[in-house]
DNA sequence: TGTCATCTGTCATCGCGTGACATAAATTGC
DNA sequence: GCAATTTATGTCACGCGATGACAGATGACA
């Protein structure tokens, strides 16, 4: 790797770490960009030839994780069932917190701390997860042996996105809370869910179930609801 | 109501239509606020006594549709489990819209268009929905006779969520075709949850269950997942 | 060393959003 | 109907985020 190279990585570390710490400091919004520039000694200009916009300085990092996590479960078995694939994928990604480099750690909870107080980041985060619903779905579908309109697959994916954003909903601290927060939803999405739910239904063989039958909601309002009541 | 009164509604709805009318024929970020203020012959200033940005042109539709959701789910009965009211609510908002006005009712076509060919705007939708769900949350967690915490409320309300935004992923179309969708989520809802999910563990009976040890997490990663695995 | 590619700073520009102030309009009281 | 008050609107100025264009500085390479 050539001394340029070295020199850019730098930079945008430097910009990274400053806007990160402008942010929580002062508060991002009160926080300009001209300010991180002039942290980092550098142009309004350059700011922007390392990140596209303000926000990604504090997205960048959950938004790499969401590669990793995409690239991690396209390598799950494929015995695994497709729920299964989705929580083990991120069991694994919260055990890779633990053995990170203290400077690389106190940066990820740093911008954990960060989304957190900050209304309009974690909006961007929602934004961030949900643009790669479409990713998640084409791969359990792929798994289910469906396409990603079925809606099946696309319950599984919006159950484990809930329960990915329930995650976030409080404590940020340390990534042992994290994890233990994960185990219990997980622990509760089992007792409340029933076994092989993930799986596609055996009876319909057919690879597009994905609209249903509009009549069904000229039923009134009290009759269909019993399918939930139980 | 006085000629003021009404001169400024006509205004704010000359600006809404005018706004969305733009969107959807140029699109949304190659629209300037100067255009639709210029549309409606009113100062870019006064647009912004009107909306206090351009986004909420295209949002405040939605937003209000949340806080008459909201009204509404507080007016269920006690006697329906949390899970059921937030299900039947929904159900009564969509077949509200069936008996609306024409020009009220494609002017909520247009904007559900609007906003799912708009990625910017599919976020801000989303910004608003998890900008209500603590409000969701607390009504979940009142009938469940827990606090807001409790990790079952979460479920609950992140089961809908999922749900509702499921519902948006694809086909606006027609509101037949919006609650056909929804029945089918829900029936598959059915297949996919025990009975009882959504009412308070019996056992616990105390009101703070919040936080789950996270010793739990120490446990190796294989061991923990046959709780989904079934 | 000299050539080339690339990074950087400066300048100009656009769009969104806001505060301040003056003008025009509607409302109220007489 | 007219004056006094309230309130909506327009104009101006400004800050911030973001982008394009161009010239100069710096590292890469023969």
């Amino acid at each position: 790797m050539g001394l340029r190279e070295r020199k850019k990585e730098r930079t945008k570390t430097a910009l990274l770490d400053a806007g990160i710490d402008l942010f929580l400091s002062q508060g991002y919004e009160a926080t300009t960009v001209d300010q991180i520039a002039a942290e980092v000694d550098v142009s309004t200009r350059t700011f922007f030839r390392y990140f596209s916009s303000k926000e990604e300085v504090a997205l960048c990092l959950p938004a790499e994780e969401q590669e990793a996590f995409l690239a991690a479960l396209a390598e799950r078995p494929e015995s695994e069932s497709p729920f299964t694939a989705l929580v083990r994928t991120g069991r694994a990604r919260l055990a890779l917190l633990r053995e990170l480099d203290e400077t690389d750690a106190s940066r990820l909870l740093k911008v954990q701390r960060l989304i957190q107080t900050t209304p309009a980041l974690v909006a961007s985060r929602m934004r961030l997860i949900v643009h790669n619903e479409r990713r998640l779905l084409a791969e359990v579908a792929r798994r289910q042996g469906r396409c990603p309109a079925d809606l099946r697959a696309q319950l599984v994916v919006s159950v484990f996105l809930a329960m990915t954003m329930a995650c976030y909903g409080d404590c940020p601290q340390d990534p042992a809370a994290l994890a233990g927060r994960y185990e219990s939803l997980l622990a509760l999405a089992e007792d409340s869910l029933r076994p092989g739910w993930d799986l596609p239904a055996p009876d319909q063989a057919g690879p597009d179930p994905a609209v249903a039958d509009p009549a069904v909601a000229d039923r009134p309002a009290g009759e269909a609801a019993k399918v939930v009541v139980g």
